[in-house]
DNA sequence: CGCGGGTTTGAGAGTGTTCAATCTGTGTGG
DNA sequence: CCACACAGATTGAACACTCTCAAACCCGCG
């Protein structure tokens, strides 16, 4: 079912900044589908020439991309209002895949369309730039994990990664738990471990007493801790846009 | 000394897109300073509140972040004509910090005309896109290395993409040499290895016969048994904007 | 009840790290 | 011209972290 820019409830969640009414009448003129798919669905295949953009309306997904013999590295996580393609558009051929790990709603616009909004919109060109700037960002973050901390360093970057990420989408409940769709064999693909050793990694931390899963969801125990072992410290975010 | 977007000698290799006349008269008039530095100068540092943006008119530099221990990542190296510091523009403050490996020029631009680019001139605003989105693909790409590969892939895929980067430039000596002037700390602070291992597994893939190092150049030897070993493989690029 | 995906565990083999020294080439001051 | 300082490159050895292989285990589902 069609869900038109002008009533959207994501875009009014306080993690995104107001759009005009102008603005929000061209998207809803550009978004061409909503499309609904379930987990595990290639939205996007590495290599794919025509791929459009999206936005992730609800749901989880991942950018990754594999190498020849098969292995594969996710390059990060994509939550709601996350812009997806942007790669894609400008450049001949997608030279990343994405993927969902939910139930997921996408907003479909036109690959065709992209520079009419360049033209026409300076202010959603530059809000484009801004999320692709951002995703980047997000990008460089997990290089560091990956390239500079050990296990359960990476683990406990990713989980206060994904949980910051998380409130700013008010998506954290009373109990300072997290939707978390992801299993080992994600998080392995993430950080650029083994599967095995990532289990360890994480039942050590389990144990420790720093974070908890149950049902689909984890909980973060012992915030403070994660920080220092992990390094990572990040303030919470200004509102950002949405496409 | 001052350099003229007029007579840019850079834009007019064949690597780049050619620009209208108006187009270059925009920047011509953006451009504020043209920067002569040393090697090593921190050019952007982490956490920087006014950065400017840049355009690397000669030499070469990386963007790198460090944790809060002083262990340190490089995210990815730039090369003449790479654009620098949207990132810093869109947000508060520089997340990277951005250095000289070599004695390098800079095109200066001021933050605070980026959004005048977007508003006045459409098509620099989507080619500065489109750098973005570019600078975000080789950065996917280190991850990929970090993250899956083994240090000697490492090491030869490092080798290939600058290797490659240079023959887009016109930077490849007859004899297939390039110049290189990373020391081996760089090396291991973009491949996330510690710097005895690098060097152990430089002089290896070096007693191969892969490659060859003297005086500041670097010269391929074997590309076919590098890309094997690297698994990367990459086409020859369409030509790209400048900024 | 059996299957399949995901998780868990143990053990041995490597790959990569740390520590500590040595070596080399270059530039500086006497 | 030599002594010395210094940065970068190199080497050896012991150790630690992570990987691979192999096998169980758990749980929801047909």
């Amino acid at each position: 079912m069609r869900v038109r820019c002008f009533e959207c409830p994501l875009r009014r969640r306080r993690a995104f900044k107001p759009k005009t009414e102008t603005e929000v009448g061209f998207l809803d003129a550009l978004k061409r589908d909503h499309l609904s798919v379930p987990p595990g669905t290639e939205l996007i295949q590495q290599g794919q020439e025509d791929a459009d953009l999206y936005t992730l309306f609800s749901g989880w997904a991942f950018r990754f991309k594999t190498l020849p013999d098969g292995r594969r590295q996710i390059l990060h996580f994509l939550l709601p209002g996350d812009f997806i393609g942007l790669q894609g558009a400008m450049f001949d051929a997608s030279l990343h895949g994405v993927e969902t790990l939910t139930d997921a709603e996408f907003c479909v616009f036109p690959r065709r369309r992209v520079w009419s909004l360049f033209e026409q919109v300076p202010q959603l060109a530059f809000e484009v730039s801004w999320l692709g700037a951002h995703e980047e960002s997000m990008v460089d973050e997990n290089l560091v994990s990956v390239g500079l901390r050990n296990a359960g360093e990476r683990v406990a970057a990713l989980i206060l990664m994904l949980h910051r990420r998380c409130r700013t989408l008010d998506l954290v409940a009373p109990d300072n738990s997290i939707p978390f769709p992801l299993n080992q064999g994600h998080i392995a693909d993430a950080l650029g471990l083994s599967l095995v050793h990532t289990n360890k990694t994480i039942a050590r931390l389990r144990r420790l007493g720093l974070f908890a899963q149950s049902n689909g969801r984890l909980t973060l125990l012992n915030p403070k801790v994660m920080e220092r072992l992990a390094q990572y410290y990040e303030d919470e975010p200004a509102p950002r846009p949405i496409i």
